[in-house]
RNA sequence: AGGGUCUUAGCUCAGUUGGUAGAGCGCCACCCUUACAAGGUGGAUGUCGUCGGUUCGACCCCGGCAGGCCCUACCA
C-alpha cells in the first residue's frame, strides 16, 4: 500500500463522503431499539453559499452527531434550505433586472415561476458545498420550507392562530422598507449611528401673538405633523398647552398638546408631533387622539399630502423644505447632531415607520408558556448567560409582523370578498364565510420567512400528521445556533413547540459565537475580509478546518479565525497521516488476523512504553468524553491534539523503534498488537473532529471494522480489560524515564554537543526502585537520548561532569554526563547556574510562605507536608547543582 | 441610558470547585537521525488591565476605575 508522505486531502475527502452516503451511513431510523439522538440543521438561505459561519455552525453539529452515531444512538441530523424570501427574491429581481425586465413585468405568477425555476438550478449548491466540509445529515429526510407537506404546516398554524385571535389584522406603524416595498419586523431593523443635523424651526402661533421652536432631525416630517407637544411640566410652555400653530410651509392648523413622554432636557424642549412616522409619536398621537397624516408612498417618495413636495424622495423633500424654511427665516438654527437611524437589514435602506394594514402575531399568550420553560429549566442555554438574554426579550416582546408584500414566500392563507370581509382556511375556500360570495381573492402578502422556520421542528418531521419521527424524534436533544438569531428564531420555535406540539421543540440550546477576521471583525463580503471555506478546504482539507473551528470555539465566545492555527492543524493532519505510515511499515510480517480492538495480551509480554501509551490513551478518552459531553469542545480537540502529537508520536514511536526494527520477535509482536490497537482507538476518537482522514486511515489499518463512522466512540467504559493493560504505576515509572532522556538530551543541547556524537551517561539512582526502572528501560535511554556507554550505578565520579537530578514522585536519579575533552566548561557552568537560580526562586517563595505561622495554622494539612517535601527537594537538588558547579570551576 | 461580556507570553487564546500559570503559532540555537522539514531536539518569554477588599494565601471571590466588544432601549 504506497502512501505518500503528504496527506492530500482532495483526493481523500469526496471519496470518502460519496461511499458514507452510499452505505446510508447517514440514516436514521424512524422505528429503532438505539436510544435516539437528534438535532435539526438550521436551514440556510437557499442563495446562500457556505461562509465560515456555517462551517462552525455545521462542525459543531456534525461532532455531535458522529459523536453520538459511534455512541449507539439512532442519530437524526435533519437538514433542510430555507426560501429566504426577500434574498432570494431579491437575487431574481436583480437577474431580471440585467435583462431589462422587473417582476411586475412578468407578473406574480411568472415571476414566481421564475423564482422556483432559479431554485431548481442553484438552491442546491449550499447543500453540495455543506457536503464538501464532511456533513453528515440525514439527506433522504432534506427539506425546503415550500415543500408541500411544509405549506401544509404553515397554513394549519395560521388558521389555529387566526381562531384563537391570535393572529390579527390590523393598521398599525410599522417598519418599511422602501426599496424593498416591504414591511419588516422589528428584528429586521438594524440600528447604525448617523451623523445629522438637530434643525431648531420656529412654529408661530395662528393667532400672531408669538411662536414656539421645536427640534428635529426630520425636518421634511413636519408636512404631517399633527401637533405639537411640551412637558406637561414645562414652565416655559405652560401658556403654550391648549393653543393654535400654524404649520409652517402648508399653514395647517395644529394643536399644542401636553404629553409627559416629552423630554424639557432634549433640543427646545417643543416636540413636533409626526403620528405617522415616529414610533414615540405614533403612541403621542393615540394618546391624544390625533389625526395621522401618511406622507409617503410605498417606494419612500412623498405623496400628496406633501403638497407641492409630492413626488420627492425623503432626502430630496428634507432638502428642500430646509431650504424652504430657511427663506421664510423659520430655521433657527442647525446644529450637527449624531442620532440611530434604522436600516433594512436586507437592503441596506432607511427604513421609514409608516402607517398600513398588516397582519400581526400577538405574542403574549405565546411568549408566558416559552418563559416558563426556560426559567424552570426544561430547556437550558449553553453557555448558560443568554437565558438572561432571552428572558428579558421575552419580557418586552411586541406583537409580530409577518406579513411582507412580497411574492416569494407562503402566501397568507386570507380571502376576501368585494365587501371586505374575510375568510382564512387552510384550503381555498369556497364562499365568503361571512356573506356567502363566490367572488373570493386570496390576499396578496406572504408570511415572513421567519414564521416557516418558527415551526421547523415539527414541520420538517410531517406534523400536522402524527408520525412515526416525530415519536421518536421529538423534542430533539439539541439545537445549535449563532447568537444573532435567538430571537429570529429559537423564541419563536420555542413558543410554536408549546402551542402546536405541547412540549419544547429541543432541551438543550448550544449558543456559539460569531466568527471574526484576525483583526475581530465582522467577517462579511463587503468588507472583503471573508475567508471562503470551500478555499480553505481545497487549501487545506476540510479536516484541518474542521479541527481549527473546534480547537478555536471557546464557550459561547465569537472566535477569531485564524489562518495560522488553520495551518497547524493541517499539519496536525500530516502528522497523523505520516504516523499512520510508520506504523504500516512497522506491521511487515505482522499477522492482524486474530487481533481485536479489544484483545487483551498477557501483561508480562508488554513493555513499559506500552503500558503508558495504553494509559495515556484512556486519560485522553475520558478527557475527550467529559469536555464533548459538557460542550468544550476545544478541550476535546486539545486532549486529541497532545495525546497523538506529544504522547503517540513523539514518544511512543520512538520507544518502540528499537523493538520495531529489532530480533525480538514475541516483544515486537506484542508491541504491534499495541500499535494497531492504539492507532484504531486514536482515528476512532479523532473522528468527529477530522471524519475523513479518520476514515481514511481506518481503513488502511490491519484491524477495523465495518467503517469508522458507525464504530464504537472509544471510552474508559468501553474494552475496559484492554485500557487496564495500562497500568498508572507504570506510567509513572516511564515518565521518570522520559525525564531522564529529557535531561540528557537538555544537557547535550544546552552545551552544544554535535548530535553525530555518542556520550557516555552514567545513571546514579537514589533508591532500589529508580535503580530497577532506569534498569529496565536502559535501550530506550540509549536510543532516545543518543548515549553510547550508558551506565546504571549509584555511586558516581562526578568529576567534571553534567549534572541533573531527576525526581518523579518518589523516585530519583542524578543524571551525570562526563564532560572531559566534549565542550567547554563555560556552557555547563553556565547551564547548572541557570538552573539553581531557578530553583531557587522557588525554594524563596516557598520558605517565605512555610515560614508564615498563619499559612501553618490554617492551610490544610496535605497542603503543608506537601509544600515542606517540596522544600526538601528543593534544597537537596540545590546542593547537588551547587557541588557539580564546584567540581568544574 | 440599562444590561452583558472581556482585558493572562510578541499574536490567538486555555486556565472546571482559591495553593504564584499553560497550549498553538511566532521567536532563538542545533539538526535533512531510515513516518513526517507541513519534521526533530533543546531554549527564552508573563508584577495574569488598574486600585482596593475578603483570605494564611487571589489569575480565580467581592467592590471601584480604565479600555475593548456585544445586546437592548432610546431624546424628537
Amino acid at each position: 500500500m504506497e502512501m505518500s508522505d503528504r496527506y492530500d486531502p482532495s483526493e481523500v475527502e469526496q471519496r470518502i463522503y460519496a461511499w458514507w452516503q452510499s452505505s446510508n451511513y447517514f440514516r436514521s431510523e424512524d422505528v429503532s431499539t438505539k436510544p435516539p439522538f437528534s438535532t435539526i440543521l438550521p436551514p440556510p438561505n437557499v442563495t446562500g453559499s457556505l461562509h465560515l459561519g456555517h462551517a462552525l455552525d455545521h462542525t459543531i453539529q456534525d461532532v455531535l452527531v458522529r459523536w453520538k452515531r459511534m455512541s449507539g444512538f439512532n442519530t437524526l441530523w435533519l437538514p433542510g434550505t430555507d426560501h429566504a424570501g426577500i434574498a432570494t427574491q431579491s437575487v431574481v429581481e436583480k437577474k431580471l433586472k440585467k435583462e431589462g425586465k422587473s417582476r411586475q413585468d412578468l407578473g406574480r405568477d411568472a415571476f414566481v415561476d421564475e423564482v422556483w425555476s432559479w431554485k431548481e438550478q442553484y438552491g442546491g449548491r449550499i447543500v453540495e458545498q455543506m457536503k464538501r466540509l464532511g456533513d453528515s445529515c440525514d439527506w433522504d429526510r432534506h427539506v425546503f420550507t415550500l415543500d408541500e407537506n411544509v405549506s401544509q404546516a404553515v397554513k394549519k398554524v395560521f388558521v389555529q392562530l387566526y381562531e384563537k385571535g391570535w393572529i390579527y389584522k390590523g393598521t398599525r406603524l410599522i417598519n418599511w422598507s422602501p426599496s424593498l416595498e416591504s414591511a419588516l419586523s422589528d428584528l429586521e431593523v438594524d440600528y447604525k449611528e448617523v451623523k445629522g443635523n438637530l434643525y431648531h424651526i420656529r412654529y408661530d402661533l395662528e393667532d400672531g401673538s408669538g411662536s414656539l421652536t421645536i427640534a428635529t432631525t426630520r425636518p421634511e416630517t413636519l408636512l404631517a405633523d399633527t401637533a405639537v407637544a411640551v412637558n406637561p411640566d414645562d414652565e416655559r410652555y405652560a401658556s403654550f398647552i391648549g393653543r393654535k400653530l400654524k404649520l409652517p410651509l402648508l399653514d395647517r392648523s395644529i394643536p399644542v398638546i401636553a404629553d409627559e413622554h416629552v423630554e424639557t432636557e432634549f433640543g427646545t424642549g417643543a416636540l413636533k408631533v409626526t403620528p405617522a412616522h415616529d414610533f414615540s409619536d405614533y403612541e403621542i398621537g393615540k394618546r391624544h387622539n390625533l389625526e395621522m397624516i401618511n406622507m409617503l408612498n410605498k417606494n419612500g417618495t412623498l405623496n400628496e399630502a406633501a403638497g407641492e413636495y409630492a413626488g420627492l424622495k425623503v432626502f430630496e423633500a428634507r432638502k428642500k423644505v430646509v431650504e424652504d424654511l430657511e427663506a421664510k427665516e423659520q430655521l433657527l438654527k442647525t446644529e450637527p447632531h449624531t442620532h440611530q437611524v434604522g436600516h433594512c437589514s436586507r437592503s441596506g435602506c432607511v427604513v421609514e415607520p409608516l402607517l398600513s394594514d398588516q397582519w400581526f402575531v400577538k405574542t403574549e399568550h405565546l411568549a408566558e408558556p416559552a418563559k416558563r420553560v426556560v426559567e424552570s429549566g426544561t430547556i437550558t442555554f449553553e453557555p448558560e448567560s443568554w437565558t438572561k438574554t432571552y428572558l428579558h426579550w421575552m419580557d418586552i416582546i411586541q406583537d409580530w409582523c409577518i406579513s411582507r408584500q412580497l411574492w416569494w414566500g407562503h402566501r397568507i392563507p386570507a380571502y376576501y370578498c368585494e365587501q371586505g370581509n374575510v375568510t382564512v382556511s387552510e384550503g381555498q375556500p369556497t364562499e365568503c364565510a361571512v356573506c356567502g360570495s363566490a367572488n373570493l381573492k386570496q390576499d396578496e402578502d406572504v408570511l415572513d420567512t421567519w414564521f416557516s422556520s418558527g415551526l421547523w421542528p415539527f414541520s420538517t418531521m410531517g406534523w400536522p400528521e402524527e408520525t412515526e419521527t416525530q415519536k421518536t424524534f421529538y423534542p430533539t436533544n439539541v439545537l445549535v445556533t449563532g447568537h444573532d438569531i435567538i430571537f429570529f428564531w429559537v423564541a419563536r420555535m420555542i413558543m410554536a413547540g408549546l402551542e402546536f406540539k405541547k412540549d419544547v421543540p429541543f432541551r438543550k440550546v448550544y449558543i456559539h459565537g460569531l466568527i471574526r477576521d484576525a483583526q475581530g471583525k465582522k467577517m462579511s463580503k463587503s468588507t472583503g475580509n471573508a475567508e471562503d471555506p470551500l478555499e480553505l478546504i481545497d487549501e487545506f482539507g476540510a479536516d484541518a478546518l474542521r479541527f481549527t473551528l473546534m480547537a478555536q470555539i471557546a464557550s459561547g465566545r465569537d472566535l477569531k479565525f485564524s489562518k495560522q492555527r488553520l495551518e497547524g492543524y493541517r499539519n496536525f493532519m500530516n502528522k497523523v497521516w505520516n504516523a499512520t505510515r510508520f506504523a504500516l511499515g512497522a506491521f511487515d510480517g505482522f499477522d492482524a488476523s486474530k487481533i481485536e480492538p479489544g484483545t487483551v495480551l498477557n501483561s508480562n509480554d508488554l513493555s513499559d512504553p506500552d503500558q503508558w501509551i495504553i494509559h495515556k490513551i484512556g486519560q485522553c478518552e475520558a478527557e475527550v468524553d467529559a469536555a464533548l459531553s459538557s460542550y468544550r469542545f476545544s478541550d476535546a480537540t486539545h486532549a486529541v491534539y497532545s495525546f497523538v502529537w506529544h504522547e503517540l508520536c513523539d514518544w511512543y514511536l520512538e520507544f518502540i523503534k528499537p523493538v520495531i526494527y529489532g530480533e525480538d520477535s514475541k516483544e515486537k509482536t506484542a508491541t504491534q498488537t499495541v500499535l494497531v490497537q492504539v492507532l484504531n482507538r486514536a482515528v476512532r476518537l479523532l473522528h468527529p473532529f477530522a471524519p475523513f482522514i479518520s476514515e481514511e486511515i481506518y481503513q488502511k489499518l490491519p484491524i477495523k471494522g465495518e467503517a469508522c463512522i458507525v464504530d464504537t466512540y472509544p471510552t474508559p467504559k468501553n474494552d475496559k480489560d484492554w485500557l487496564e493493560m495500562g497500568s498508572e504505576t507504570v506510567a509513572t515509572e516511564l515518565d521518570l524515564v522520559r525525564e531522564v532522556i529529557t535531561a540528557i538530551r537538555n544537557i547535550r543541547g544546552e552545551n552544544r554537543i554535535k548530535p553525530g556524537v555518542e556520550i557516555k551517561t552514567v545513571l546514579a539512582p537514589k533508591d532500589d526502585k529508580s535503580q530497577k526502572i532506569l534498569g529496565g528501560n536502559k535501550e530506550y535511554i540509549r536510543s532516545l537520548a543518543k548515549v553510547g556507554e550508558l551506565l546504571i550505578q549509584p555511586d558516581v565520579d562526578m568529576n567534571k561532569s553534567a549534572v541533573t537530578p531527576v525526581r518523579m514522585g518518589d523516585l530519583s536519579v542524578e543524571v551525570v554526563v562526563p564532560l572531559e575533552g566534549l565542550v567547554d566548561f563555560a556552557e555547563e557552568v553556565k547551564r547548572i547556574s541557570k538552573n539553581i537560580e531557578k530553583l531557587q526562586k522557588e525554594l524563596g517563595s516557598l520558605s517565605k510562605r512555610l515560614s508564615n505561622e498563619n499559612f501553618l495554622k490554617n492551610a490544610p494539612e496535605d497542603v503543608v507536608t506537601q509544600g515542606k517535601k517540596q522544600m526538601e527537594d528543593l534544597k537537596t537538588q540545590i546542593e547537588s547543582l551547587e557541588a557539580s558547579k564546584l567540581r568544574l570551576s
